[in-house]
DNA sequence: CCCCGCTTTTACAACGTTGCCTTCGTTTAT
DNA sequence: ATAAACGAAGGCAACGTTGTAAAAGCGGGG
């Protein structure tokens, strides 16, 4: 097998027919007798012909590659969630023979200055958006008529793929009233965050359903900070300083779980004994947490698959096809409760 | 702006002069009086011309991408060493205007079956390579004859970027002596890797320095298995059942360090008290551990651009290069101390 | 035996660059 | 004054593939 690189033209002469003929045989397109078939395929294995990708593509004026763009703290957090995520694409990718250009953007996003090379150059088909991205950013791409898909996001007039996060966080607090909770906390952050007003209301309505509403002294929110530890460890205190203290809490990721429970048992409470606790997403660190904490999995690899394959189909032109709006175009992805010693008694 | 594509033609007529003078101008080639290459930039810049990759790729034999590999379990590991290592990869990459592929590879490497598409395609100039993969691959990607540079790790004919592994643990375990402790643990698992090796050389050195040889009793070392935080709450239960206790240990890892944090705090010891810790990689999780850790700062960023910078290098052709032999060709990258309460009376 | 429709195959022009070679002026050396 | 040298710009053939339009082959019916 030799290293160097053999052309359409090539195969053409061993199998005794034309560069065309090559190209439909290999491409399944048109109609090409069995036999000149056979040939042209047994040439092509035995030279070990390989089509060259910039020659494909220039010809097909397309560029074989999709972007995956995502903010910068999102990427390198400590939780792989997002890296999970495009592992997703990527193998997506694979089967439709595209290439996936990873890149991110920072998280105080200025137009030209940081836009992403690859639009720039407009050397992707199309592209992914995962988690949440300044509004600049979504401008930018809606002007330039690219096919994108977000994930774990939403976004007027662009196609998402997201978790059922009602779903999930219903299911998370019906645990905890099934657990015999009564007074279950709510704690989030940035509620601008679509997936975390979804969660709030998942609460909600898992309460409704047992005819109680939500008692607002029990809904603990920094509304303008990022769901990460500290804030956990912040709305903690906050939680601690309650005249009636809730005996469980529903939060709204893991993160802001795990910042809750170090300040819980830094101060002496026991988990899930005086307060037990549930999380979302089920990072790796959740089975790890020093009471392994309950939360809801997500299935990251699913989304990324999803949203490729969403987005092929978009980028095959069709011009029947009308412009998104919110809420159409969603697809939703199932989660699951992971039971752990966080919120059983 | 419009958003289809404008073309070099275009852009010669624009300007008056030919397609050719519009090349040599915009690659800074060749003799261009200042008047036209004034006339060339400026009708390019009006009609925000931009070459189109695949065209220009094809014309110059070249693919334009560089690959980027890592095994599955190292990029989605909670801690992103190696995402920050990418992120320095793909920022050199703009300077060179080259995309990079990310691919992961399995733990279990088997040729052909999980050989990334990008080398089956010949789809990358050049390929990155970023810490310990099965040999199984590099022999593949020896025998490919592609410009491969590898990084945090090392293997025979092929140039690496590595950390200063023996210098940042003699560095620690100096820091260790000055503190006053006599009895120095090594804290370790799979010496197959060459950064684990080199920091057991680095505290045997840093002991000799001060007259005493290791003492096999304090090198705990579990030479199979992986250095993660399972191994290390593994090594801290043989740190605690040791007859005498050492007053410090050195780990190979930061990994292993919160293991060994973990084991010893959950049986009553203190930290640095009982036991004073030094970890090494400095990891986000090490600042937040529940005693800061001590721990060798790694530039993880610049381990991917200067990478990347000697990849280019190598991929730009010139016949009087020889191969590369193991300790030649080697970038080694300083790193440095960040003393935190987990090692300071 | 020729023409007609059908299937299979081929020739050829893109696609947008780059690199080499030529051409055309102009200057400089002889 | 003429030849040589030089600098600037242009023409053209790749590069490897695809798509299209046209050609070739092939039976069968008139």
């Amino acid at each position: 097998m030799s290293t160097s690189r053999c052309t359409i033209r090539e195969v053409a002469r061993a199998a005794g027919v034309s560069i065309s003929t090559v190209s439909l045989v290999l491409n399944n397109k048109g109609k090409v007798s069995e036999a000149t078939r056979r040939r042209v395929l047994q040439a092509a294995r035995e030279l070990g012909y390989v089509p060259l990708r910039a020659a494909r593509d220039l010809s097909m004026q397309r560029t074989g590659n999709v972007g995956f763009v995502l903010r910068e703290d999102h990427f390198t957090r400590s939780e792989p969630f997002y890296t999970y995520i495009f592992l997703g694409t990527e193998f997506e990718a694979r089967l439709h023979n595209l290439y996936v250009l990873l890149t991110t953007i920072p998280d105080d996003y200025h137009k030209g200055e940081h836009t992403p090379r690859f639009l720039r150059e407009r050397s992707v088909d199309g592209l992914l958006i995962a988690g949440k991205v300044s509004d600049a950013f979504l401008d930018e791409v809606r002007a330039m008529k690219l096919p994108a898909v977000l994930i774990d996001y939403e976004a007027e007039g662009l196609p998402a793929v997201v978790i059922d996060n009602q779903g999930g966080a219903r299911v998370a607090v019906e645990h905890l009233i099934r657990q015999g909770h009564q007074r279950i906390a709510f704690i989030g952050a940035d509620l601008q965050h679509p997936s975390i007003a979804h969660r709030l209301e998942g609460y909600r309505i898992a309460l409704g359903r047992i005819g109680r509403s939500m008692d607002p002294a029990l809904v603990l929110i920094e509304p303008e900070a990022e769901p990460t530890r500290a804030t956990g460890q912040l709305l903690g205190q906050r939680l601690l300083a309650l005249a009636e203290r809730p005996t469980a809490a529903f939060c709204a990721n893991d993160a802001l779980a795990l910042g809750v429970m170090e300040t819980l048992l830094q101060n002496g409470l026991r988990v899930p004994d005086d307060i037990a606790l549930v999380g979302f997403d089920d990072v790796q660190s959740a089975a790890q947490a020093p009471v392994p904490l309950t939360s809801v999995r997500v299935f990251k690899e699913q989304l990324g698959e999803l949203a490729m394959r969403h987005l092929v189909e978009r980028m095959t032109p069709d011009p029947a096809r009308r412009p998104y709006a919110r809420g159409q175009h969603m697809i939703v992805v199932p989660c699951e409760l992971v039971v752990r010693a966080s919120s059983i008694r």
